[in-house]
DNA sequence: CTGACAATTCTTGTATACAGTTGTAAATCG
DNA sequence: CGATTTACAACTGTATACAAGAATTGTCAG
């Protein structure tokens, strides 16, 4: 049970893993030598790392520039989220319909490990769960390329929450997790559907609808935000803003 | 509206046609240097096209051997099958909540188009345009996303229907399309929902349920088709076929 | 004639080289 | 002093070279 990866799907994991747990804040540059010489390869597999995660819509790699961690306008960020209610709604029909035994404890041990990380403060692993908790369903629907769908969009969830969400964003989560567990348990698909729903959609509000917070990330969308808000209160004289020509924080780029 | 694409894009966009349309059967051999001559591109960008197909599942490309198109197995019909039928689903609910006139009017289009090219037997033509019905109503669904999900798994259905479906397969399918349009058109969610998936059903059913025929294609399946009714009608004599160590037709591989 | 082993030929995996672009800071001009 | 141009450094695009692994063919023993 244990496949031997090679070294271009190792190091995609590990990028991967990186951006989800945002240890690279969106818009962190990854040039490609200093990937090649972090990950002791040439920048020939460097490029197949990159490409890939750009087809998962991790990393934004544009034609003649350097590659950065993705960073989600909010017109995708809704996209992604509708396209994850579909898929969830989905899951849980197939879970359902597949139930088996042993599916019950494997997921309430889950929410256990869920709660005492909470509990235990640790916030990466708390974030890690939360994820993996949506991403173990996929694995109970029996379908792969459902699967491999549901893995992209709770992916690109991490990166949202990262750019728009507030920092403490998996509390309550964990009650909703439980919840779900025991419709399923109880095999009752419209209760799942619904809980399911309603969970996913408190995570977008988290994500979304409270926008600034993360500290000045995404100064357009703040500041287009503001102007609205002047224009509505009577001052004409907001009008376009020159555009930001780049990144206003952070020269980061990883630590060096 | 013309946005000029890469090499890379372009060559692409022809592979991909070229086993869409069944020009390249299911399990051809793609070796590098060679698509790299006709495309007139060095292995380096090669890879990157077959890499790129490869996630779109239109391509096998297993480590260390030479990269196929892809023949998806029966099972891996069904979970394409089930995916499309969730994203096809959504698509309809989105279609109708952004309707616009518009749409009628492009999709009545489509359909005469798909009648013209059904009524002069030009079967490539019709079976292209069968698949653009869907893929334009993914796009007036307004998510980038499921877009891009519903391309993917429509290409693929091309690709089951070359290996276990009828020859003769898109023709009943233009009324289907006529009945879909009608219902979007009239904004009745259910019975567009209803009506689609029916016709997905009929797809389906074409393309899986009535096993063999194309010519031979997966040997194997056949083979162990032809066992199980020997072993059911007595002959005891069947066991294990010595399994057939390659493809048994066609050394084909483009004409040289 | 069958099946195994070896030599040869194809193909792929990976690194590297070089050319072409882009970003940026210094230099120049109004 | 601010705007433009120029020059340089940082990166990416692409081809090619070479090593290593499959596939195939030929040969020989049984």
């Amino acid at each position: 049970m244990s496949k031997k990866s090679s070294r271009v799907d190792l190091a995609c994991q590990a990028l991967r893993q990186a951006i989800i747990e945002q240890a690279l804040p969106p818009g962190t540059k990854l040039p490609e030598d200093e990937l090649g010489m972090r990950f002791g390869m040439s920048r020939t597999l460097v490029r197949e790392v990159l490409a890939q995660l750009q087809s998962e819509g991790l990393v934004d790699a544009p034609p003649r520039r350097t590659a950065t961690t993705a960073r989600p306008t909010l017109d995708q960020a809704k996209e992604i989220f509708e396209t994850r209610r579909m898929l969830e709604r989905e899951v849980v029909r197939l879970v359902i319909a597949r139930w088996q035994p042993r599916f019950g404890a494997e997921l309430e041990g889950h929410v256990r490990a869920e709660e005492a990380a909470r509990q235990a403060g640790e916030a990466r692993v708390s974030i890690r769960l939360a994820g993996e908790f949506h991403t173990r369903l996929g694995e109970m629907a029996g379908n792969t390329l459902i699967r491999r769908y549901l893995g992209e969009v709770v992916s690109r969830c991490s990166l949202i929450l990262a750019l728009y969400g507030r920092p403490h964003s998996a509390d309550c989560a964990v009650n909703e997790h439980r919840e779900i567990v025991a419709a399923l348990r109880a095999g009752n698909a419209d209760a799942a559907i619904r809980i399911m729903d309603h969970h996913l959609g408190s995570v977008e509000q988290r994500a979304l609808l409270d926008g600034d917070s993360a500290a000045g990330f995404d100064l357009g969308a703040v500041l287009s935000r503001y102007s609205e808000a002047l224009a509505a209160s009577g001052s004409t004289k907001v009008a376009r803003l020159p555009k930001p020509k780049a990144l206003p924080k952070s020269k980061a780029r990883g630590k060096r």
